[in-house]
DNA sequence: CTAATATGCAACCTGGAGGTTGCGAAAAGC
DNA sequence: GCTTTTCGCAACCTCCAGGTTGCATATTAG
């Protein structure tokens, strides 16, 4: 079988949509929000902004592109709720990445050192 | 003085431009080439790529103002190297969103335990 | 039933992201 | 000195993200 081929590069470059999703301020704040646990319906997130609840209904619908948030109808109104895996992966990346340069630093010490 | 305040979102949301420069395929690609450590020339980021050097010139550029890369020049070639705290600072956001979905599942499991 | 609330859908606008080409200038090679 | 390399700058193009307004529809309240 082909190697285990533990997050080298290449394969985490699907992380980027997901990093997409989070490079915006509003959609941060909602995210912010929504990870404590509670469902919140579009007119709840709106509330504090100053922007349009249809605007507020664009960048929920980024995020849950991005399988961020998923969204469940109850009633006349949708309630959004937190979803952790894409999270969860986009932080393996970040690890893969500090952990690259992490080696870099020791080898550059044990240089010195020699 | 004000509040210690240790990261709560509100100044986490000055994460969200770091997060836009990783969201992007080709700039995730040339943070794992250069979070190895080794500073590289823009043509030497430019050869594997089907873009244009003025492409990946722009690509860097975006990292850069990020804080994610910096440039130094060396005769007539400019060698881009990695910035890691930028990266760290996004880690301990998504720690922080982790952490509060972990205990939202706490204390829905403690609740279903009673 | 009627009114208020919450949402969906569509058209529209604007700015900037991402990419290209063309040209000029500085360094290095020969 | 002449020729490559390597880069920077600028103009230009296209497309979509982000935002708005307007209207239609379903659901709940009274």
């Amino acid at each position: 079988m082909s190697r285990p081929n533990r997050s080298r590069p290449t394969a985490s470059i699907a992380a980027a949509p997901v990093f997409a999703a989070l490079g915006d301020a509003t959609r941060l704040a909602l995210v912010s929000k929504l990870c404590g646990g509670q469902p919140r319906s579009i007119s709840q997130l709106t509330e504090g902004s100053r922007l349009t609840r249809q605007a507020i209904t664009k960048h929920l619908q980024v995020l849950q592109k991005a399988r961020i948030v998923h969204s469940v109808r109850s009633g006349r109104e949708s309630l959004f709720e937190f979803d952790p895996k894409p999270i969860d992966e986009i932080k393996q990346y970040l690890d893969f990445v500090s952990q690259q340069w992490d080696q870099t630093l020791s080898r550059l010490k044990s240089f010195v050192e020699d």
